[in-house]
Order: structure tokens, then C-alpha cells, then sequence
DNA sequence: CATGAATGAGAGTTCATTCAT
DNA sequence: AATGAATGAACTCTCATTCAT
């Protein structure tokens, strides 16, 4: 029993705590915040059912720390679109087939039980008012500008077809987060019909 | 010796069951099953909370009966549409502005809530097989070959088109129901796009 | 609707009464006081739930009241006894058929379940502690005793003897409590043999 | 890493299973399923509320459990007379004394509860009832005819001369269930009087 | 007087959180 | 650090009692 050394407790209490939020990421964006027993995050993580509470104070906190990684991680998703290359279209199909990933469905599905529930966390809540308010959305829109321009968009206001177009994102991953299947990721091209021309 | 006749006793009862639905169905739509307690749909309806319980005899079967009523103004919404006078667009733009009127918005969302959770009593999950297997929305494929060989509506299989329009109006109730705004309903032609040439 | 008179008013009350009890004490007897809902008291008693409530304070009260019928009756039935003419076996013989009888049958019911429980009313522990206390068993004694002197009893303590006696009939009675059927009351003698040479 | 081996857990567990078990048949016995509160039970225990559901998943399984376990009981006490030695008059001594014993004698109380209730669980009903077809006070039978024909038992049919006998143990049982007392374990031989010639 | 709808206190049960080991 | 047993607040549901009609 060699004790370790600082660094290597670090690493593991690293280790433990991304074990941990990956589990509970999954089991949240599936059940949500109040039909997620912690027993389930345990099993899931295939640890002991006291043993999260030494790395989160509460499943409140474990739920807000996975919505600022969400929702950190759909705003470093919307900055990094314009670094891309290619045309509108290109970039946009990117972005889609992007979040129709599995990992990020999982954030966006986190995200959106946060969106629909009244039972987040007030701190939760406040940080999704916030991002609303940031919206990072609008970051697409000189893109979208760019794409009509080009004519290869549609006519309209820009925010209300980016709206419309994260609508049928979200309704979509809705469906298969019941299946389980990656079935439209084959079909970006449909979806993004209501944004072209 | 009773002071009301049976007659107005009945009228009673049914407008009590009423009471209880509507605001039952307010609460299930916004909360869940799970986050929803029945305290919660007292308040709503300005009873007590054991009153609930001469109407229905648990929280699930009250739950149960707003997925049966939810299910069956589904099915009617899809039945009808055959028979209002139109071109398919103007069906569908009729449909569309149905399905997001308040009232079904509410049984949307009560649906929704049922489909994505994993806490939905036994016979609920049911109904909600057999619809899934009856499939209503099929109802919708003559119209949708109309519209293509009329030339209005987009090529493509049709069963896909309407599963990503259903998806549009389920991301947009989602995001509508925080706010009690209805201000798609003035944009339906927007989200028609995505079926139209 | 002629008014009726005072003393019309005054049967009609005591009727109602009496009709209360017998429905109550049925039920009491079988079920003990909180096994029995105040709603099978009037589903039997063929009233509303509510109107037993004009006649008795509380659920309680009704208990009381039975139990103090309860134990009157059982101290008649000791103390007439004495009153009967022939041989102490045949004094013995009609005292536990009557004991048997259906109706007070329901009496020796109530008070086994009143000792037996512990969630009888205060007041009523109290009348049944005073009715073990005053011991109208022990009326049986002298008749015992001349028994004894004549040959037809066996020795031993005239109370043990006794307790022993009704031992059996409440052993008896439980038995048949749950089938509703009148078995013993034909087999009276085997009974006494316990008390006899 | 675990401070306790799995030997000891499992000891553990068996102990709080026992405790809890002993802790809730005191109580059942005394006051019927309906009569006793979960958290009679914890507190009789020394434990918490919550507690006892880690180890029974309602108050109806630990009633369940603890009816087999006394029904269990009594057979075994029943089969086991056959196997002693001694006359008959000896055996039925012997078995008295067995029944009259404290821990059987809650036993004992809990089977009387269990009959004389319309409340218990369905499952506890059926064992109740299969107890009864299999009768295992037949099992005394062969012993009885034996004892009459030594001479030691009174004449009569044996079933209805055991039904007798025990009905006057069970009467005696309510009488000192009360008083916690156990008196006539010492006038065993008074009780046998019924029985014998 | 009589009804039965309505109330609300209290019981059974679950589960986030703590704690002994 | 890790386990899982133990706690207790909070939720669902029942039923004695009250009250409008």
C-alpha cells in the first residue's frame, strides 16, 4: 500500500468526478432532475450510493454543474461554426450533424428537460435565463445573413427561421431519445430544407 | 328529503371531474407525472386535497384518463382533417393552427411528457403503444400525395416530411410552453416551409 | 307534511338510534373499531354517512355506547341466573345457550375485541377495567359451589373453573365469527364437560 | 476497501431482519394489522421510520412473512408430538405447554388476528386458508383415538373434542394476552379436563 | 331532519443525504 | 477514500368529521 502522491490523488479525484458527471449526464438527460434517483447516477457510474456526495454536495449541484458544461459547451459549438470553412450550407449541415452527435444530444436533451421542467434548481435556472438572454444563437446569424446573400436561404427574418430551425433539432432529438437510434443524422439534408431556399 | 335532484347532483359531479382535469392537465402538461403533486393540482383547481380522490381514485389513474382524453383529440384533430373543404395547404395550415391553439397545446404537451419519461403508469404506456401503432398521422399521407402531385408540397417519402413536421410543432410547443406566449400561431406559414415547395 | 308532535318526534329519534346501534355493533363485532369505517356503519345501517353524526358525537362515542350495552346485558345475564329455577347444570346449560345466541353473541364479540385491542377508547378501557374489577363472574360462584356439593361439578377453585368456561366460549365464538354458522350451539354439553364430574 | 467482510454483512443483515421481525410480531400480535403503525414497529425496534422498508418492502410483506413463520410453527409443533415419548395424556401435556410458552403464544395471537380480520393481505389469506385444508390438527387424531382407546380421553368424536380443546387455549390466550401474565401454563392439567374421561 | 360533497390530519412509503465502519 | 446502512422530510392516499344545500 504505497500511498500516492499529491499529484496522482489529484488525477484521481479528476477521474472520479468525470466518471461521476458522465454518468449522470446520461441518466439526467434521459429522466430529468426529479425522475433521477441518485442510486441511479450510483449504479450507472457503478459506484456506491454515498459516494457522489463527496464529490458534489447534492444532486442539485451535480445537475448545475452538467448545465454550465451544456450549456458551455452549445456556446463553444455556435463560435466555432464561423471558424469553419465552406459555404453556409456546408457550415450549418456541420453544426446539425454536430449536435445530432451522441454526446452533444445528450447536453441538448439535459438542456432541454432544464428548459421544460419547473423543478430546476433556482441556480440552474438563472444560468439558462442567462444563456437565453446571451443567446448565442445570434452568433449564427451573420451566417445566416451570408447565406441569403448568397441565395442559398431563404427570405426572412433570421432569428425566426434559427428559432424554427432549433425547434425541429430539439423536436427530432425528442423522438429518438425514446429509440435510441442516430436515425436523422442520415437525413440532415431534409432539416435543413426550412432553412434553404 | 335531498335537497338537489339527481339530475342537478349529476351535473355536479361531471363539472367537478371537469375542474379536476383542467387543472390536472395544466399541471401534468407543464410538470410530469412525477413532478407534478396532487397538493399542486388542488391549488390549481381551488379544492382541497383529498377531494381529487372521490373522482379518481389515484394520481395515476387521473393521469391515465388525460392521456386517453389527450390521445382521442389527437386521432379526431388527424380524422378531421379529411373533411374541411381546401387545397392540402390549407388543411394542413388549419391542422397546424389547431394543434397550436391552448387548449391542445396542453394535450401536446401532456403526450410529450408521457412519451419521454420512463415513470408512466403501466396502462398509459399502453395507450400510448396502440396510437403509436395505429398511427393517426398516416391519416395525413393521402393529403400529402395530393399536395405533391398537385405540385405544392415538396417531393419526398411522405411518412419522413411529416415526421420532421410533427417534430417542428413538438420543438416549438416545448419551447412556447415556459412562456404561456402564443406567437407561433402567427407564423405558421414559416414552420410550412419545411413540407412546401 | 303535517308537523309531528313531540312525541312522534321523540320515537322517531330513539328509532333512528336504536337502528344506529345495531347496524354499528354488527359491524363493531366483526371488525373491531378500526377496522370499521363509519361509512360501512351507515352502508348497513341503510343511512348517509353523515347522519350518524346527529346521533353520536364521534365514532368513538358509538363505541362507547355499545360497549356499555355490552356489558350490561352480560351482567343480566349472570345475575338472572340465579333466578332460573332447576339443577345448577341446567341453570349452566341455559346461561351458555344464551350466551350463544346470535345477539348476544355480538356482545361477547365487541367486548373480546375491546379487551383484545389496544385501540379502544379511553372511556371504554375504563368501563371494561371496572366490569373485570366488579367481576359479575363471580355471581356464578354460589351456583358453582352448590354444583359441586351435589356431585354434578368437578372439584377445584370455582373461579378457575369459570375463567376456564368462558375460555371456551369466547374460543368458540371466534371460531365461529368467521363463519357465520351456529355449530355449537348444539353441542352445549360437550362444553360443559370442562365444569363437569 | 470495504471496512466489513461480506460474512459480516450478511450477519448483519440477518440480525436487523430478526430484530425488526420480533419487534413487529409483539405488536401484530397485540394489535392487528390495521392497529399497528409502521412506526410502532420502529420504535419497538429502537430503528427509524425508513429503516424497516430496506428489509421488508411493505407492512404487508412483514406480515406476510411473519403469519408463515407461525403457521410454520404450529405444524412443526403439531408433527413434532408424534415423535415424543410418553402417553398420549403426556403428549397433549407437552404440546399445551409448548403453545402456552410466550414466544409461541404470539404466534398464536398473530393467527387469531390474522382470521378474525377481513383486513389482512390476500397473500397472508391464501396461507391462512391452505393451513387450514391441510389441517394439521389431524395430525392429533391417531394420538386421540389412541387415548380413548387406553382409556385416558373421554368418549366422542376426536375432531370436534380438539376443535373444543383449542378453542379454549385460544380464549385463554386473548384473556392473558392482555395481562402479559402466563398463569395457566401452570393449570395445564384443568385445561386437559376437557379432553379426558 | 337528511344528504353526500368537502376538508384535512395522519398513515404508509420513498429517497436525498448523513454517518459509522 | 469508499461503502451501504440508517435517518427523516415529504409525498400519496384514507377516512373521521363538518357543512352547504
Amino acid at each position: 500500500m504505497t500511498p500516492l502522491n499529491e499529484q496522482q490523488l489529484e488525477l484521481l479525484h479528476i477521474q472520479r468526478i468525470e466518471q461521476i458527471k458522465k454518468a449522470a449526464l446520461k441518466v439526467f438527460a434521459r429522466r430529468g432532475i426529479i425522475g433521477t434517483k441518485m442510486s441511479m447516477i450510483a449504479a450507472e457510474a457503478g459506484i456506491s450510493q454515498g459516494l457522489s456526495y463527496r464529490y458534489f454536495k447534492s444532486k442539485e449541484e451535480l445537475f448545475i454543474t452538467l448545465i454550465q458544461d451544456a450549456l458551455e459547451e452549445a456556446k463553444n459549438s455556435m463560435e466555432q461554426i464561423n471558424h469553419l470553412s465552406g459555404t453556409p450550407i456546408e457550415k450549418m449541415r456541420t453544426l446539425t450533424k454536430n449536435m445530432l452527435e451522441d454526446n452533444n444530444k445528450q447536453f441538448f436533451m439535459l438542456i432541454q428537460q432544464a428548459t421544460a421542467s419547473d423543478e430546476v434548481p433556482e441556480q440552474a435556472q438563472q444560468l439558462l435565463e442567462q444563456f437565453s438572454k446571451e443567446n448565442p444563437i445570434q452568433l449564427l446569424i451573420p451566417l445566416f445573413i451570408e447565406g441569403q446573400e448568397m441565395g442559398q436561404f431563404c427570405e426572412g427574418a433570421p432569428n425566426k427561421l434559427l428559432f424554427c430551425y432549433f425547434s425541429i433539432i430539439t423536436g427530432l432529438m425528442l423522438q429518438e431519445a425514446q429509440t435510441d437510434e442516430n436515425y436523422w443524422i442520415h437525413e440532415v439534408d431534409l432539416l435543413m430544407k426550412v432553412i434553404m431556399k
